[in-house]
Parts: structure tokens; C-alpha cells; sequence
DNA sequence: CTTGCATTTTACCGATCGGTCAACTAGTAT
DNA sequence: ATACTAGTTGACCGATCGGTAAAATGCAAG
């Protein structure tokens, strides 16, 4: 591990919070080298493409999320409902944070990437689908787990907990739209009132 | 009315499709010309922005819809909770005829902009959000009237609507990441079970 | 000392971006 | 006939887009 694998870092650290900020296409190389201190050239020989950088920070953030709040709130050893209390709590407090700092409320990356690039590209889609599956698993296991300790009636988990997901996302893109995170404070905890039946054999 | 208005529209004609089934940033003015069989300068005659032109476009789709689908769903003849779900029928009927033409899933012009825009321009923002409040208060009358009916137990009108229609756009979103309209017919119907409590006094 | 490889720099590519401007056309009203 | 105006044209602006290629640099192993 050489120290200049550190330009592809700085790079990543570039782009990270302007892809999030503002959306896929309103960022371009040359800014990211520029806040890189980087050439670019020196960007092409880290990454194939514009594409694959945008990748790269979908990778981070997943892993972010995954090895911070994602992995807190899903504690074996909560309550299975409370774990999603805690997952909502999670993505509410982030979402004021970045706005104390920024000034604005960024939502959720992959639902911002998600409709900006998935008519456009499929590799893209494909990488952002696999996000939200692996979340939608997160839910499921969550509810199988409610459903057999009788915290909560036998319902269809695995579409509960992609309905769960989709209000999620939906509940953030509406505060992104009011530019207020305190939506989120409101109308998070609606979350555990979804309920998708069973299907009748 | 002269004819010459017929280039005004057949511009928002060219206009239309392609930020719905693309995005803001990636549907650039020439490409809109070159459709409609227009000049640039006769573009910018009519339009004074790509700002402009996108918010008369945000105008068309919403006049639309509000004069067909949701004039049909919201119908003070159909009992309210009936309403709900003509509305999420004819949401899912809308996509997948839209990708049986298309082949892609496009989902919610006014969602897709959102998540894209809302960060970088606060009047496309505040249009937006006029959409969605606009929204919002189909579905609170409409759970008003349930309410009333008796159809439903008393609950937070306004923040359930609101629920609802983050719901909504989320499953739209989920829906667009499958490139697969069904799952607004899998998950939509479930939009009834989401409940906020009234807060007690 | 040399070979080889990873990294970086510099200059460049054609295409497109949103937007402007002045000249021109056509129809209308006086 | 004339003057005014809405509409239209085509050329043009500087800036930026994503991406490429070749030469230079730095470093490490033989």
C-alpha cells in the first residue's frame, strides 16, 4: 500500500460530498480534480470513467452506512421494532446534521442517483438496485424476527419490508423537497403502520 | 391566438418526454430545437430559460393530471377510501402503459426533478413543493371525509396524507430502480394501512 | 546502472452546454 | 404606404463537458 493511493482517496473525497449535494450530472471531472489538487489525467488512471467513480462512491457511502448507523440500529440484541425506530432516528439526525452544516437537506444518495441515472444507465440502476435490496433484507430479517417473538401479527414480511424501504425514501425525498429534515422527525415513526397482508394460499 | 403560438407548444411537445424520461441536467436545449424544428433565438423568444421552459413543462404534467386521473380518483361520488385506490390503479396503469411504449419505467416527473433540482435552484424547488402540497390535500380532504363517514378511525389528517404521498413517491422510486411498474401494483394498495395518530392534546 | 512499472503532468480532442445578438420576415393596424 | 411588433433565423459567445495520448517523473527490483 503506497501513500500515492492516497490521490485516489482524495479524489473519492472529492467527490463524495459533491455528488450528494448536487446530482450526477451537475458535477464534472475537472471540479473533483481541481478540489483533488489532482490532474486529470492523473483521475483517468484511477478510474475508467466518470461512471465508475460514481460507483466508487456509492461503494463508500453503502459501506458507511453499513458499518455505522445501519449496523447500530440493527442490533441483535434490540427489540426487533425498535431496531427500525432506531434506523429512522438514525437517518433523521444525519439528514439535521448535514443541514446544520450545509445548509440544505441532501436526502438520500442512492434515491437521488436512482431517479437521476436509471433511465439512463442500466449498470448504474443495477448497482443502486442491489443497495436497496440488501436494505430490504435488513427490514425483512427485522420482521420475520417481530413475527415469530409475537411482537407483531404474521404478516407478508418481505413486502412489508419493501414497503417500508419505499416509504423511507419517500418520506426523505418529501423533506428534500421542503428542504426539512423535521418531516422526517414527523412522519418516521409511521413507518411501523405498514402492513402488507398475507396472501391466501 | 395566432398559429405562431403552435411553436410555444410544439417546443413543451419536444420538451416534455424527454425530462421525463431523462433528467434536467441531461436534456439540453439544441436537442429540444432540433425536435420541435425550431432556431434557438426562437427558443429563447418564448422562453427566457431552461428554467423557464422545465417549469412550464412541471405546469403541463400537473394540469394533466389533475384534469384526468386525479379528477377521476378524486370523484366526491366514490365513497373516500375507494378514491385512494383508484388513484394508486391509475398510477400503476399510467407506468406500465408509459413503459410498455418506452420500454423503461420513468416514474414521477415531479419526484425525478425533486431529487435532482431541489439542492441547486430554490424556485424549481418551491414550484415542486407547490405540486406536492397540492397533493397533499387531495388526500387530506379525502381522509376528512372518511373520518366523517366514519369509514376510518379518527387520525392525523394532514400528517397521514402527507405519509401517503411520501409513500407513494417512494414506490415509484423503488418501482424505477426494477425498472418494474408491477411493484406499485404489489406494494400500492398497502398506502391504506400507513396511519399517524393524532396527537393527544 | 538499468529496466520496468506506476504515477503524474501537460496539452489536447470534438462535442455540447445555456444563452445572446443583430438582422430579417411577415402580418397588422393606422 | 408606413410604422410597429411578434416571430424567426443563423451565426456566434465563452465555458464546460467526458475522455485521450504522450511525454515526463519517481521509485523499486535486478
Amino acid at each position: 500500500m503506497h501513500i500515492a493511493t492516497d490521490t485516489r482517496s482524495r479524489i473519492l473525497a472529492a467527490a463524495k460530498p459533491r455528488f450528494h449535494s448536487r446530482s450526477y450530472a451537475n458535477v464534472g471531472i475537472q471540479e473533483i480534480c481541481e478540489s483533488a489538487g489532482i490532474q486529470k489525467g492523473s483521475f483517468y488512471h484511477f478510474f475508467p470513467s466518470k461512471r465508475d467513480l460514481v460507483m466508487a462512491v456509492i461503494d463508500e457511502f453503502s459501506d458507511e452506512w453499513a458499518n455505522g448507523f445501519v449496523a447500530e440500529a440493527f442490533d441483535p440484541a434490540l427489540p426487533p421494532m425498535e431496531r427500525i425506530d432506531y434506523l429512522i432516528d438514525a437517518a433523521y439526525f444525519w439528514q439535521k446534521s448535514i443541514k446544520q452544516v450545509h445548509g440544505r437537506m441532501l436526502g438520500c444518495i442512492f434515491g437521488n442517483l436512482t431517479l437521476e441515472v436509471s433511465t439512463q444507465d442500466d449498470i448504474l440502476r443495477a448497482k443502486l438496485l442491489a443497495i436497496f435490496t440488501r436494505a430490504k433484507s435488513r427490514f425483512s430479517e427485522t420482521l420475520d424476527q417481530a413475527v415469530a417473538a409475537g411482537t407483531i401479527a404474521p404478516l407478508d414480511t418481505e413486502l412489508t419490508a419493501e414497503a417500508m424501504l419505499a416509504y423511507l425514501e419517500g418520506v426523505i425525498l418529501l423533506a428534500k423537497a421542503q428542504n426539512d429534515p423535521e418531516l422526517l422527525y414527523r412522519l418516521g415513526p409511521a413507518i411501523k403502520t405498514l402492513r402488507v397482508e398475507l396472501k391466501a394460499a
